[in-house]
Order: C-alpha cells, then sequence, then structure tokens
RNA sequence: GGCUCCAUAGUUCAACUGAAUAGAAUAUCAGAUUUCGGCUCUGAGGGUUGCAGGUUUGAAUCCUGCUGGAGUCACCA
C-alpha cells in the first residue's frame, strides 16, 4: 500500500471525526522542497465541505494523523498545505518489497478483461517511410506496450493502404520506364525503388500537362486530360476487375516495398501482431449501411446516396455511400473496426494512430460507430499527433523535401559513433558489438527526442542541430544506466541480503522518485502519452546523479549502507530499463 | 467563413488536469569534485504564461472576445 492511499484513508477518517463529515477524495502533491516534508495534502479544496480557517483544519487533521499513522513523524502547516514527515522505516520497508520484484510497475491483466487494438503506422505502399511515419510508428508502438503494462492486452496492428490510384500510378511509371529493374538490379530498397517510379511518374505527367497546356488547354482541362493520368485510372478498372497482368504486376512491385518496409520496421524496433490490407477490407462497410438504413441511424437521398445526419451533434451531414452504390473511405473504416471485433473477439475498444490532419474523420467515425449502438464503441482513442515540420518548412514526397527514415536512422547512428569515440570507453568490443552500440544510442536519442514531446503539438526537427547528447536527451539517460553497470560490476561480493539504515537524505529522495513508478505508468497509460514516461525518467535520472555526486557507494565503510546503496543503485537502473522499453528504447551495458 | 488544435525564459520542453515564489534542459557566467565513468554536481541571471475581460479563496490551466499559426470542412484516402 502506497503512503499515499494510507494517508488518504486516515485523512477521511480525521475528517469525519473532528466535523462529523464525510470527504470523497483527498487530494496530494510532493512537498516543495524549501519545507520539511515528504508528502503534503492539500487542505483548500476540503473547504467545500468544511467553511473553516484552512491552517486551522491544516493543524487538526495534522494532530489527528500523527495520532494515527505510525509512518508519520512530524507535520507542519504553512497556508492550506499540511506538510506530513514519513519515517525512513516506511521507505526501506517498501523497498524490500520492490528490491526483488522484476516487473515492479506493472500489471498484470486479469483473465475477463477486454483487450485493446493498436493501430500505427498503416502506410501507402507506393514511396517508402519518412519522418512523419517515424513519429506515428514511435507513438505507437509505445502507447502500445504503455497499455499493456498498465494492465490490458494489447494487439498491435497496422492496415496497409495497398491499392488505389496513387498504387496504380506508379506501377503504370516503372512499366513505361522501368526497363525491367528490380530491387537486385539495382541495389535498391524495395520501397525506395517503387518510391522513385511514383516521382517519375509525377514528373511525366507534369510534363505532359505543360504539353496539353501549349496546345491551347487550360490548367484544369490539361490535368485532367493527360494520357498517362487516363491510363492509370484504366489500370485501377482492370485492377478492380482482377485483370490478371495488372494484379500480378501489383502483387510483384507490392512484395518489393513490404521487403523494404520491414528492414525499416526493423531498424525502428517496431512490430505487429497482425496485419490488415485495404485490398481486402475496401469493400467492407456496405452490408452495415444497409443496417443503418433501417435502424434509421443513415437516410438516402434521392440520387440513392447514402449520408448520416450529425447536425444534432453539431457536425456536418456526412456520406457513407456514393450514389453509385460503392463505399467511402468513411464506410471501409467503419466495416474495418467491425471486422476487428470479429476476427479478435476479446477486444473492447481501439487507438488509431493517425495524424491530427483526420481529427474530424476520427470524431465522424467514433460517433457513427457509436449510433450503431456497439459496446465496443465507447473505447475507441483517436491518438492524434501534430506534424514534424523541417526548418525548411513542410515535407513534401512529390517535391523531394522529405527526411526519408532509414537516412533519418543512419544519419543518428554515425553522430553516435563520433561521440562514442571520442569518449572512448569501448576497448574490448568487437566491431558488430560496437556498431549495435552506436545504433542504440543514436536511436535511443531519436526516439527519446520526440517521444518527449506531448503528442498533440507539433515538432520541429532540425536533423542537424536538433538531436542533442546532453540534457533531457536519452543518450544521457542512457549513459546515466551505463555508469550504474558500471557500479554493480565492481561491487564483487554478495549485496543480496535486506539490510536496515538510517537514509540519507538523497536516498529518502529517490525512493520517493522509485515509489512514483507504478503510478506513472497508469498516467500514461490513461493518457496515452509515453511523454509522461520520459519525463519521469529523467527526473529519475537527475535524482540519482545529484545522490551519487552528494555520497559514496562503494568507497562507503558503513557495510550495511553500501549495501543499501548498490541495491539502490541496482534498482534504479531496473527502473530506467523497465520506463526504457516502455518508449521502445535500448540501454547499453557500457557506453 | 464554420469547426478543431496550438501559443509558457533567447531556444527545446514541463507543470500530477484549478493550488505554495510557473519548473527543467540548453546557451551564458561563477564555482565544486580531480578517488564509484568530468557526457557529473552546486549556484546566478533570464517570465506581465500571445492580448483583454470574467468565474473562483486560488487560473498557464475553466468561460467569453480578440491576435497570430496550423489543420479540416470532397460521392479522395
Amino acid at each position: 500500500m502506497s503512503i499515499q492511499n494510507i494517508i488518504e484513508t486516515k485523512v477521511k477518517e480525521g475528517f469525519l471525526a473532528l466535523y462529523n463529515i464525510e470527504i470523497p477524495t483527498v487530494e496530494f502533491q510532493a512537498t516543495r522542497k524549501e519545507f520539511e516534508g515528504d508528502i503534503t495534502v492539500v487542505v483548500f479544496p476540503l473547504l467545500r465541505y468544511k467553511k473553516a480557517n484552512p491552517v486551522q483544519i491544516g493543524e487538526d487533521l495534522g494532530k489527528y494523523i500523527l495520532e494515527n499513522v505510525t509512518e508519520i513523524t512530524n507535520y507542519n502547516v504553512v497556508k492550506g498545505f499540511l506538510n506530513l514527515v514519513v519515517n525512513d522505516s516506511f521507505y526501506t520497508n517498501f523497498f524490500h518489497r520492490i528490491y526483488s520484484n522484476t516487473s515492479y510497475g506493472f500489471v498484470s491483466p486479469k483473465a475477463d478483461d477486454k483487450a485493446m487494438m493498436v493501430e500505427y503506422s498503416s502506410p501507402n505502399t507506393n514511396k517508402p517511410l519518412h519522418l512523419g511515419h517515424v513519429r506515428n510508428n514511435l507513438l505507437g508502438y509505445s502507447v502500445a506496450e504503455i497499455i499493456k503494462s498498465a494492465g490490458k492486452k494489447v494487439y498491435k496492428t497496422q492496415i496497409i493502404n495497398d491499392r488505389g490510384i496513387h498504387i496504380c500510378k506508379s506501377m503504370l511509371a516503372w512499366e513505361k520506364f522501368g526497363n525491367g529493374e528490380t530491387p537486385e538490379s539495382s541495389h535498391l530498397k524495395g520501397d525506395k525503388l517503387v518510391g522513385n517510379y511514383y516521382v517519375k511518374f509525377d514528373q511525366e505527367y507534369k510534363k505532359e500537362i505543360a504539353q496539353l497546356i501549349s496546345e491551347g488547354k487550360t490548367e484544369e482541362e490539361a490535368k485532367k486530360e493527360a494520357p498517362l493520368l487516363l491510363e492509370a485510372q484504366q489500370m485501377l478498372l482492370k485492377w478492380e476487375a482482377g485483370d490478371a497482368q495488372v494484379v500480378a504486376l501489383w502483387k510483384k512491385m507490392n512484395a518489393w516495398v513490404y521487403a523494404g518496409f520491414d528492414v525499416t520496421y526493423k531498424s525502428m524496433g517496431v512490430d505487429f501482431d497482425n496485419l490488415y490490407y485495404e485490398s481486402n477490407t475496401y469493400l467492407l462497410g456496405k452490408d452495415v449501411v444497409a443496417q443503418g438504413l433501417e435502424k434509421g441511424v443513415f437516410y438516402k437521398k434521392e440520387d440513392g446516396s447514402v449520408w448520416c445526419d450529425l447536425t444534432e451533434d453539431g457536425l456536418d451531414e456526412k456520406i457513407v455511400l456514393r450514389s453509385d452504390g460503392t463505399a467511402v473511405y468513411m464506410t471501409q473504416d467503419i466495416g474495418t473496426a467491425i471486422q476487428r471485433v470479429k476476427d479478435y473477439a476479446d477486444v473492447g475498444g481501439m487507438v488509431y494512430t493517425v495524424g491530427n490532419e483526420q481529427d474530424y474523420h476520427f470524431q465522424v467515425l467514433f460517433l457513427i460507430l457509436n449510433k450503431l449502438g456497439f459496446d465496443w464503441a465507447k473505447q475507441l482513442h483517436h491518438l492524434s499527433y501534430g506534424m514534424v515540420d523541417l526548418p525548411s518548412g513542410k515535407m513534401k514526397s512529390r517535391e523531394g523535401t522529405v527526411v526519408d527514415a532509414d537516412d533519418l536512422m543512419i544519419e543518428m547512428t554515425a553522430t553516435a559513433k563520433v561521440i562514442s569515440e571520442e569518449l572512448g570507453k569501448l576497448d574490448g568490443y568487437s566491431d558488430s558489438e560496437k556498431n549495435e552500440l552506436y545504433e542504440t544510442i543514436g536511436l535511443g536519442a531519436l526516439k527519446y527526442f520526440i517521444l518527449k514531446v506531448d503528442p498533440k503539438k507539433r515538432i520541429l526537427f532540425d536533423p542537424k542541430s536538433s538531436v542533442d547528447f546532453q540534457g533531457n536527451t536519452g543518450p544521457f539517460i542512457q549513459y546515466t544506466y551505463a555508469r550504474i553497470q558500471s557500479i554493480i560490476r565492481k561491487a564483487d561480493f554478495d549485496y543480496s541480503q535486506p539490510v536496515t539504515i538510517d537514509l540519507h537524505e538523497k536516498e529518502k529522495e529517490l525512493l520517493k522518485q522509485l515509489e512514483l513508478y507504478p503510478e506513472t505508468v497508469q498516467q500514461a497509460a490513461t493518457n496515452y502519452s509515453p511523454a509522461v514516461i520520459a519525463n519521469y525518467t529523467y527526473d529519475l535520472v537527475k535524482e540519482f546523479n545529484s545522490f551519487y555526486q552528494n555520497v559514496h557507494i562503494l568507497g562507503e565503510e558503513n557495510l550495511d549502507k553500501k549495501i543499501f546503496r548498490i541495491q539502490l543503485s541496482k534498482k534504479v537502473a531496473d527502473t530506467i530499463k523497465s520506463a526504457f522499453s516502455l518508449l521502445g528504447i535500448k540501454v547499453p551495458e557500457r557506453m
């Protein structure tokens, strides 16, 4: 039981005993450093139930708690804040409890709990992954890990956008200009190769437009009538009709792309439990539209198109089926959501990791699913995140201003190499071990940089200078971890026995920070925010560095103290590792 | 134009969802440790939380209006 729970119970009890009033909740905060105490009860909110001087209430409660809670050794009241001093034995007992708990902070799901499905990445198969996907992937993966550790079963998934006119564009360009080029013949990653032909299409298309305009067409006409575009549209029709040649080409080129994506996902360290392909799901949802019509959720217009009226909810009308009876984006998404629950019966909710330009779409989607009456529709969340901007402005794939995901990771690893070599702590490491380490550090820097920011906010990413290795960064935290490992390696005696000592101020601070870990994981899960974990870890590391600077560990003469400090350091390291695993960041033994 | 999101030290980010003097990092300056890894630690300066009102014992946080930025409002995905 946490000290907060103990005090909460007693404050309620005390309030009842003193004033004969029941209170529902008690508000806590950490005691500010300039006052004596470890935990603070905020008295102000209680004034709602008992009109009185907050200082007087604080005094009364403080006295009651001092008498009735053995863990509290003293108190003081400043304005409306009741500061309580917790005794050392509470913290040492707490430490004994958690020391050998390898899953400290995590909660295991109960057998009958519903699972969450977390969707992220969901790329198009006509171009490689870029910086925007990197943020998406890191967020989605991390939130999935956090939800899992907070006590829910999780399925990681994505829906691959493998069909449509944009896919036909790269297919057509390859057919016309590719001369049979393959990833093997060109030594290019498959996704890069296909991406090149997507760009090629656009270049040739623009030429045709220019040509048509010079022949007297308006720009609008030229864009619609360019032969290449007409051909691509033809190709899409053929694909939909199941034309053998087109389908074979489509399969071949998509396979190249998937092989390329796999490499990128692997170096990014993300994975999926299952995949959905739009080519399988784009026809889903039509039957639900029929059901919705019966229920009166949707209505039909004269031309046969089907709509959902959301004006009562402050939104517009939304089309769910075209007049020709074909599906739109919304139809598919409705169908896909339902399909997923069919495939995984224990799914009780979903998280969609998609950029904030689709906020409106998901608002509508969730609303419609709720209107259709699915019980899991109440547990849908759009994990919306801001754009990643470059100093040069917005990324545009056609203009070549994108930051490629693979290039970015290679660049980060190279930077890590330069810095690590300067430090030269790697004697005895083989080249492959070194390279693995550079990757750990480089990716750690990148991941931490992106994940420490609130997802809602847009990020300005300067590939040259914005990724630091000092201060509030991944490598700084990794460094602290490595240093603790170095201490542990040197402690070559049995320090496994629990000991009880008088705590140094810095030790107590560290223990308080460790105590916060479980609720931090829960908070991160409720808020879908890896940033909460990142900030917690940084605070823990700062606290440790301060401890490290102020006391001796291996140099301590008192054996019990020495043992306790080694154990404490080890637990801090374990917690860093655990927290970073939630962010998908590895920690090195040396660096 | 309607709707949604964002705006906090020079810069990058916090602030437990309404509480104490708005905190860190970075950069700058001053110091400590020269012995567990100097990628460490301590301190200083740096703020009218975009602006103006309002609610509240208390507002960066909630409400209203404005300013600036972004997104969205397709029988595209």
